[in-house]
DNA sequence: CCTTTGAGTATCCAAAAGTAACTAAATACC
DNA sequence: GGTATTTAGTTACTTTTGGATACTCAAAGG
């Protein structure tokens, strides 16, 4: 049984990066939020509206790739005009703790990031 | 004083997404993670052999990027070959155990997500 | 002189993400 | 009965991001 090369690629071995570069992506954390929120299932409009400035195709993506990583269930009804309602799985909503602490970090540090962010670029124009 | 339209794009105006847009990309939690964990600073060529699969030029722009943002020190020393070494700032030891908080939620529910994708993608071979 | 060393740049190419336009099928409208 | 509307997506195309490779700088060692 000898192991191939690529088997051994730190990204694909490591548990921690392997799942978290999933929420790398731009909108899987936002998702998240919103579906926690919100009370009961959200369809796709209104998910799409509530975010604002996703396009159709990447909240398609966004949403297949939370459901078979099983965060999300999607619940489809036959019928037309379609309708499609989203919910977080047991598993969706154990990882809203997490990303709270995350956006409650943000929130507390968002003057200084930003200050941060000025100095440098100010910095910057005399190196 | 007219506001211009992009002033309110969302991405912009929500604290929240604006910082947690910086830790999307590929490297910049990794890198946090490992000066965490480190005891002292660490230099770039430690890092990158670390990480061990990210190109100079990313580790770079990382670095870079965390720096501007107040999460990173950097001391450079002005010798040949040089010799600059990177730590986190108290601002960015404040966001490790978030990061750690989502680290062991990964690897809690690592097999639980690895079944779900299995199953996922079985699934729609029958679709 | 020629090589090595550490921390990067420069250039070019591939992969991922994003945009805009298009689709399906039933219903509502005129 | 032809046309517009509605929802949840595709398709085709463009832009952004990431990555491979080679190159730089200046001193020390042989």
């Amino acid at each position: 049984m000898k192991k191939k090369l690529e088997d051994y690629e730190f990204s694909k071995a490591c548990p921690i990066r392997n799942v978290l570069d999933r929420f790398n992506d731009k909108w899987s954390m936002l998702v998240i939020l919103l579906l926690g929120e919100h009370k009961g299932p959200m369809r796709f409009n209104e998910l799409a509206q509530t975010i604002g400035d996703i396009s159709q195709k990447m909240l398609t993506v966004t949403l297949r790739t939370l459901e078979a990583d099983g965060m999300v269930h999607r619940k489809h009804y036959p019928q037309i005009p379609p309708r499609v309602e989203y919910e977080l799985t047991e598993l969706g909503k154990s990882l809203l703790p997490h990303i709270n602490g995350l956006t409650q970090w943000a929130l507390k540090n968002y003057d200084a990031i930003t200050k941060s962010r000025k100095k440098f670029s100010a910095k910057k124009q005399f190196a």
